[in-house]
DNA sequence: TAATCGCCTGTCAAATTTTACAGGTACCTC
DNA sequence: GAGGTACCTGTAAAATTTGACAGGCGATTA
């Protein structure tokens, strides 16, 4: 067995035994360098609340989101829309794009990412998720991998994908705290999580049912849900209700 | 969206709704008929115990274990010896190999497997698995998929093992709670959490409108729900969904 | 003082879900 | 062959929600 199959089986053992964001970080961490890479990334759109587990620089990662550059991305934008694994960086990324995807790979350099191998994923229900390996090398030395390199990395990113998904995901429902609701749209919204009719509730909250309707209406829109069950289900997911 | 596309989204879907072997089959069943296919099967060697969900008829599976032709068996043989996806059977089959293998293919022939395409997945050193999607016919038809039909079968066969690999595997040694939805239920009611219509839901599941409501209608009674909000609210709370 | 926020209320049509029926296939087990 | 399960489909009326308006009250704060 080659060493990169000796890795690869390191890496599938271990991802089975981690339960948390940090020992998801770990595994994938060793696994990058094991490979020549300095780092990885998970990144996971699911609507409003991007999910990144990665072993970037924070002060890159912060300035990531605060920036918004996850829509800029031109690699994240890319694995949108691909569905085979594919590399990105060294000359043509310097080149390539508007001027603002190329100041974006200017940043990325100083902060020690320069070229990388990316595994779109397609999560399901219109979510997406891409494993990347990135290295602050010019260019990628394929010679790394052994032939079917590429064929392994794209296992390591849909294992990642899958083992994320299946653990980590039951656990975050629980440790979520903003209100990012008033009181009286909480208290609609426990009511309709609990099968109540906007006029049952008009009658238990003492209000007009149109004014139930209204605060229904102000919840949905926050947590930018299009009907009520979505409401229901984001609420619970962010731990606004329980 | 083209139609094998559309077959491949619902699939990824499905599949991260299925939580017991049973329903894995099914997902993978539909699939494979819906591709043209009349069977599946995913078997996986890993040391003594190999593991085998397939649409295949039982007396033809046990047959196979009992006579232990995963030995013997040429598109075992050369999953475990290729990477790329490949297509076998037809004439070809009835001629190449020596007389027991020939004899084997005769034999799977009468139980309504005569071509197929095998997508081979490496778990690593040792375990191996493959991906096969069979029909009766002679030959193959590849005009039933699109051009790069190979490279969505291939994401199949990987998207199954991992899944079932992070799902079942993880499931049978951590005793998790029994779900009391369906996976058809399951998938559905996800829909709904994330704010689809019946009238979207139909068209993302390929059924029609009727039939998401039926399930819908099954959810809620085998939840005591009232309503799809409270259906969704107690889906969640008791780890249904995610 | 003006602006903001949470809160309250209204109308009306259109879209969507719910209820209550009735039936079908396929597969597996007893 | 009977019984069970998962799955699929249909009709049609009743109930409920959503969308798109428009407006008012009181408290806090810049």
């Amino acid at each position: 067995m080659s060493p990169v199959e000796c890795i690869f089986q390191e890496f599938i053992d271990a991802i089975q035994t981690a339960t948390s964001e940090d020992e998801f970080e770990r595994v994938a961490t060793r696994l990058a360098q094991r490979l020549g890479f300095q780092r990885f990334a998970y990144l996971r759109l699911t609507g409003e609340t991007p999910m990144l587990i990665s072993s970037y620089p924070k002060s890159w990662t912060s300035r990531y989101f605060q920036l918004g550059y996850q829509q800029l991305d031109p690699v994240v934008r890319r694995a949108r829309a691909e569905r085979a694994l594919f590399s990105w960086g060294g000359e043509a990324s310097t080149l390539a794009g508007n001027r603002e995807q190329r100041r974006f790979f200017d940043e990325a350099t100083t902060f020690g990412i320069r070229s990388g191998i990316t595994v779109p994923i397609r999560g399901g229900f219109g979510r997406m998720a891409a494993f990347t390996l990135a290295t602050g090398d010019r260019d990628l030395h394929p010679e790394r991998l052994v032939a079917d390199g590429e064929d392994l990395i794209r296992l390591v990113g849909l294992h990642f994908h899958c083992y994320v998904a299946a653990r980590l995901d039951v656990l975050s429902a629980s440790t979520r705290v903003a209100s990012e609701l008033t009181q009286r749209e909480r208290q609609c919204l426990a009511w309709i999580a609990r099968g109540k009719t906007i006029a049952d509730i008009a009658v238990l909250v003492q209000i007009a049912p149109r004014t139930v309707g209204f605060h229904l209406d102000n919840a949905r829109a926050k947590l930018g849900a299009a009907s009520l069950p979505q409401c229901v289900a984001e609420a619970l997911r962010r731990g606004l209700l329980s």
